[in-house]
DNA sequence: GATTTGGTATACTAATCTGTCTCCACAACC
DNA sequence: GGTTGTGGAGACAGATTAGTATACCAAATC
C-alpha cells in the first residue's frame, strides 16, 4: 500500500471518530487499531496529535466544500434555485446515518480559546461557507447581498445544530421556509416566485 | 462554611471550566484547585465526574431558565414584544466577556451517544426552551404557535452558534431581523407592527 | 482538657494518555 | 545467498487521568 494511502485512512478515521466522541476524548491508540495503521507511520506523517487534528479539519473542510456544493450545484440550475438547494443539501446531509454534526462547530467546543490554530480552521470554514453563500446572493440579483447572506448563513448554522441537537432532521426543511420568505424579499420580483404575502 | 456553599462552589467552578475547556479536557484536579475543595469533599457529594457534569449541566439548565425568562420579562410587557426581546436578551448574553457559548450543545459535540443521561438532559433545556418560544407565540395570537415557535427556536440556535463560532455578537441583531419578519408574518396585522411588505 | 467531627492536603492505585524506541519481518541489492 | 535498509507491530516511558485512602488540623462538644 502506498504511503499516501496510509495517510490518507488516518485523517479519514480520525475525522470518522473525533465526530462520534470529540477530540480530547479519542485516543491515538483508537484510531490506529480502527485505521489498521502503525503508530510509527502516524508520526511519521504528523508531529503531534494536534497535528492529526488540523489536517482531519482540513480534509473535512475540503471534503465538505466538493460534495457539498457539487450537490447544490448538480440540484439547481439557477442561483436562485441554488440558496434554496442549500437547504435541500443540508437536510439530506442531516438524514445521513453517521449524521453527528459539524465537526467545527464540536471543536469549537473543545478549544475555546481565539489563538489557536484549530480556530484559524474553522474560521476559514465557516467564512468560505457565508462567501459561498453570498456569491449565489449576488448573482441571483439581491439588493443586499451581504446582509442576505448573514441571514442565510445563520439559518444553515441552526439548522445543523437543530438537527444535531434535537436530532431534527427536517430542521432543514424549518429553515428553508424561512429563506424562501427572506430570498423572496431581497429578490426584484420575478415570474414565478411570488414575494411574500402581506398579512 | 456550610456544606452547601462547597457543593454550589464545586458545581460553579465545574460551569465555568467545562465552558472554557470542555469536559474531557478539564480534570477534577483542575476544578478542586480553581474551587479551592479538597477531593473528599468532592467525592462525598458526588459518586462520580459524571455526576458532577450533570449537576452542572442541570444548574445551569436552572440559572439560565430563571434569569434569561427573567430578562425577557422585565424588557417587554406584551407577549409580542418578549418574542423580540428574547433576542436582545440573547444579545446581551453573547456580549458578556465569559460568553462561551450554550454549554449544552458544546457538551453534545463530547457526547453524541443518545442513550447518555448528559443528553437527555440537554433535550430537557432545549424543549423548555422550544416550549417557552412557542408559549409567548401562542400567546400573541400567532396562527400556527407550534410552527412559528419552531422557526424562531431555530433562528435562536443560529444565532448562538454563529456568535460562539465566528465570535459575532451581532448575530442576535440579524436573527431578531429576521425574527420580526417572521412574527409579523403569523400574527393578525396589529397597529403599528406593519406585516412585511411584498417586493 | 480530652474527644469527636469534618474538612484539607496529599499519597497512592490503576488505568490511560501521547510520544519514543526496540525488535522483527521482508524486500532490495551485491 | 548474505547483507543492508525500511517500515510495521507493539513494548516502553513519562505524564496525567479518576477515584480511594491516609495523615493532619481546627473547631465544637462533653
Amino acid at each position: 500500500m502506498p504511503d499516501l494511502d496510509r495517510r490518507e485512512r488516518l485523517i479519514d478515521t480520525a475525522i470518522q471518530l473525533f465526530s462520534e466522541s470529540g477530540f480530547h476524548a479519542t485516543g491515538i491508540d483508537h484510531i490506529l487499531a480502527e485505521s489498521g495503521v502503525a503508530k510509527k507511520t502516524l508520526y511519521r506523517y504528523f508531529r503531534s496529535k494536534d497535528e492529526l487534528i488540523l489536517a482531519a479539519l482540513k480534509k473535512f473542510d475540503g471534503l465538505f466544500r466538493n460534495r457539498f456544493m457539487a450537490r447544490v450545484e448538480a440540484k439547481a440550475e439557477t442561483s436562485y434555485d441554488r440558496l434554496l438547494a442549500v437547504f435541500d443539501v443540508a437536510g439530506a446531509w442531516f438524514e445521513e446515518n453517521n449524521f453527528l454534526g459539524c465537526i467545527f462547530i464540536n471543536a469549537v467546543g473543545e478549544y475555546s480559546r481565539n489563538d489557536t490554530p484549530i480556530r484559524a480552521v474553522t474560521s476559514e470554514f465557516k467564512i468560505m461557507m457565508y462567501r459561498y453563500i453570498r456569491g449565489l446572493c449576488a448573482d441571483a440579483g439581491a439588493r443586499e447581498a451581504d446582509a442576505l447572506a448573514e441571514q442565510l448563513a445563520l439559518l444553515l448554522e441552526g439548522a445543523i445544530v437543530t438537527a444535531q441537537v434535537s436530532r431534527r432532521s427536517r430542521a432543514a426543511q424549518v429553515a428553508k421556509t424561512i429563506a424562501e420568505a427572506l430570498i423572496a424579499d431581497a429578490l426584484p420580483p420575478r415570474d414565478g416566485h411570488a414575494a411574500l404575502e402581506p398579512a
